[in-house]
DNA sequence: TTGAGGATTCTC
DNA sequence: AGAATCCTCAAA
């Protein structure tokens, strides 16, 4: 019998410390692990680039709230918005550049019973992760994992690879829901994915 | 101390 | 289209 399940295999640190333009694709078909079971296949994200970025947190400059993007690679920022939701980041590059890749859409895989129970008033399964604050919702995650290793899992999350192959022709096009640099084509995800966020509605201009 | 705005989601 | 809801940061 030689087939098997691929092993899963954490992301190494080098695998984030580039520019999030080039993380941002490749973090597509990976997975990301909580250790209580829950899993989800990484299906939409965007890139922040830090001092070249007038979209990112991390624009001007270190702040309380940023100092983790500015950290080293590999590690994970979480932001609170709106009053009410979190979004999670890997952070990538070298230490001092801010630079960020925001999760924004999982395919649940794994731990569908524990990911449903985080998102109680959900119907449809691809309704569960499918934007930055519903994935944060079914991950379980909150501020209290802003910081956490992604490679060392020094707090039970991490992304791992299944040894599917990166997407090999994303869909790519501008960020969702920022005021500034709307421009940049900084945002991937698989095409075809029932679980890839939708921009609610355009709002016309005039 | 104040206030505007926010890497969103849900309901009406 | 509007509400919910509160943290962050720059400016006064």
């Amino acid at each position: 019998m030689t087939s098997a399940l691929p092993a899963w295999t954490t992301l190494p640190r080098d695998f984030y410390q580039h520019h999030p333009t080039v993380v941002a694709p490749a973090l597509l078909n990976k997975i990301l692990v909580r250790d209580d079971g829950r899993a989800g296949r990484i299906v939409e994200v965007e890139a922040y680039a830090g001092d070249q970025d007038p979209a990112a947190h991390s624009f001007k400059g270190m702040t309380a709230r940023t100092a983790t993007m500015f950290g080293e690679a590999g590690h994970l920022y979480v932001y609170f918005t709106y009053g009410m939701h979190w979004g999670a980041n890997a952070v990538c590059g070298e230490v001092g550049q801010g630079w960020g890749v925001l999760l924004r859409a999982l395919a649940p895989l794994a731990g569908l019973d524990r990911i449903r129970a985080a998102r109680p008033a959900i119907r449809r399964d691809r309704d569960l992760a499918s934007g930055p604050g519903r994935l944060s919702q079914a991950m379980g995650i909150t501020g209290a994992l802003d910081g956490a290793d992604l490679v060392t899992d020094d707090r039970g999350i991490r992304i791992v690879s299944d040894g599917t192959a990166p997407c090999p022709d994303p869909v790519i096009g501008p960020r969702i829901g920022i005021s500034r640099a709307q421009e940049f084509p900084w945002r991937w995800h698989v095409p075809d994915d029932a679980n890839v966020s939708v921009r609610p509605r355009r709002r016309l201009e005039r």
